[in-house]
DNA sequence: TAAACTTGTACAAACTTTGGACAATTTCCC
DNA sequence: GGGAAATTGTCCAAAGTTTGTACAAGTTTA
């Protein structure tokens, strides 16, 4: 998808970066930078990365960095007080996304990927972004239209992560959420943790019925089903066993039985805990106990 | 499969492709391309190819691309296979999601962009492939858990493009679905044409109550809102004029209606037909009417 | 024969390039 | 605080590039 091909005209990144053509042309004699490709006639040609570039760089200019130190910070990836910390990040993420500014949250995910390692970007800047809106929204303080936005917005951030990241050779899981289960981050989440931890993970999305869950899993030699609950409901109307024998070994993570792992031994599962870092640990643990890695 | 015999007469080309043939002859001895067969007197006869190849570069042109980089950006995309036209790759597409390779989804997808513009890769890979695992699925022929997934997947690469693709300066719009709807990816395409035709497009995803849409339009001065239905079941459960007043302009598109726009009348709003181009025009001209652009 | 097409050339409008200049800030230093 | 120095965005003018269209004179098509 991405493009870094020079196709794009002065005229073409003046609108769309607004900038002014003589400002970049400044910005190139003086910073050195963006130094796009020439025509054979020597007309500049832009690529899509040079205009993401410009746009960040417009952006830090406009909340008061110096041109110079922007242009700069962009190439060492740097800000000027060293990296922002995520928490800060995350703020500025929920601060946006209320305002319904995704192109605001846009760069501010951007450039908490390039200052941050994924695994901190997910579970320092979004998680805790969407755990405020969550409670933000149960206390009345942010609409369900505004949840929606950030949700709807985040979960395509993390499923483009997902996409880009190439499968591994590790052992095949299936992910997915308990059936009924309204929330499908959390799955998302772990579905990415899991494939950063090595696993071969087929990402189901929310809410697959178990039958289905089990004839899959059998059809692509599943060594575990991963299942995301976040919602108590969800376990409760599950039968006895519902879990048992969908795949050689069933897990559950999520909040939904933080207080209560009874409730998934219950339904024939594993629970694993709330943390998807740890759950790729303990489900490693889990596997080899079973002797299936 | 591909008909490469010369048959278009230039002023055929003309018409089809939108290109006037003084500038096909231009571009012919500038860049080399296209390169028709000539028929024994020495007129030009265009291909079926090179017309799809016009249209792609004409396109991109319209996507602020240089004429000279559109075109040499084509002759690049042009591997020793020879260009594969949307449906093969459309194909492909499919067969990789039901095998849920999605490395192997994400190859085919990588091409089609660097292949086809935008536009095309969603009207006619993506969507024939949705449309085919979506009636693969009502026939058995599919499992649920294949449909998921390949929808799952299909949304997270949409949904990154809609992301990628920066707000624009005109009117206000906000998106979503018709509530009790199964089916986002309608809604999705919607908001990546509608944003793509220079609108501000805020994306609620699927299933806003339209209480809370209401709320939202107002507070973000949108001109109109732009609801999609799939499953005609969540036109027959809404309340008579459901949708009147939500914003100055409520506008619904999708399969839903597409037999009985007089459903939508009912509910106070516009139908507008079920596809997404045509969908963005119409729009358009209802705002100017409506005195809101 | 009329309409359509060919080639080659020409051309104008729109755009870009370079290097230098300049006024308005902002920063630095005493 | 105040003046010097650096920074920064804008503007200019002449020369060059890109791009779509137009015209003339001859050829092919139907």
């Amino acid at each position: 998808m991405r493009n870094d091909l020079g196709v794009y005209t002065i005229a073409e990144v003046e609108d769309r970066a607004g900038l002014s053509s003589a400002l970049l042309r400044q910005w190139e004699r003086r910073y050195g930078f963006p130094r796009p490709e020439r025509s054979p006639g020597g007309h500049r040609l832009y690529s899509e990365t040079d205009l993401e570039a410009l746009r960040h760089i417009k952006q830090w200019i406009a909340e008061g960095v110096a041109p110079a130190q922007a242009v700069k910070r962009y190439l060492e990836g740097l800000t000027q007080e060293g990296p922002r910390p995520p928490e800060t990040l995350s703020l500025e993420l929920e601060e946006a996304l209320l305002r319904a500014d995704t192109e605001a949250a846009e760069r501010v995910l951007s450039e908490a990927y390039r200052l941050h390692p994924m695994e901190t970007v997910v579970m320092d800047v979004i998680s805790p972004c969407l755990r405020r809106i969550g409670d933000g929204w149960h206390l009345g303080r942010v609409t369900t239209a505004q949840e929606h936005l950030s949700s709807t917005y985040l979960r395509g951030s993390l499923q483009g992560l997902l996409n880009l990241m190439g499968g591994s050779l590790g052992p095949t899981l299936v992910v997915s959420t308990l059936p009924g289960e309204q929330h499908e981050i959390g799955s998302l989440i772990t579905a990415l943790f899991l494939r950063r931890a090595g696993y071969t993970v087929h990402y189901l999305g929310p809410n697959t019925p178990l039958a289905d869950l089990k004839s899959f899993a059998e059809r692509t030699e599943a060594k575990a089903i991963v299942l995301s609950a976040m919602q108590p409901i969800s376990l409760e109307t599950l039968p006895h066993q519902a879990l048992r024998h969908l795949a050689p070994l069933v897990v559950v993570g999520g909040r939904a039985a933080a207080g209560d792992p009874r409730s998934i031994e219950r339904l024939g599962a594993h629970y694993l805990g709330n943390d998807p870092r740890e759950l790729a640990e303990s489900l490693s643990v889990a596997l080899k106990k079973a002797g299936l890695w």
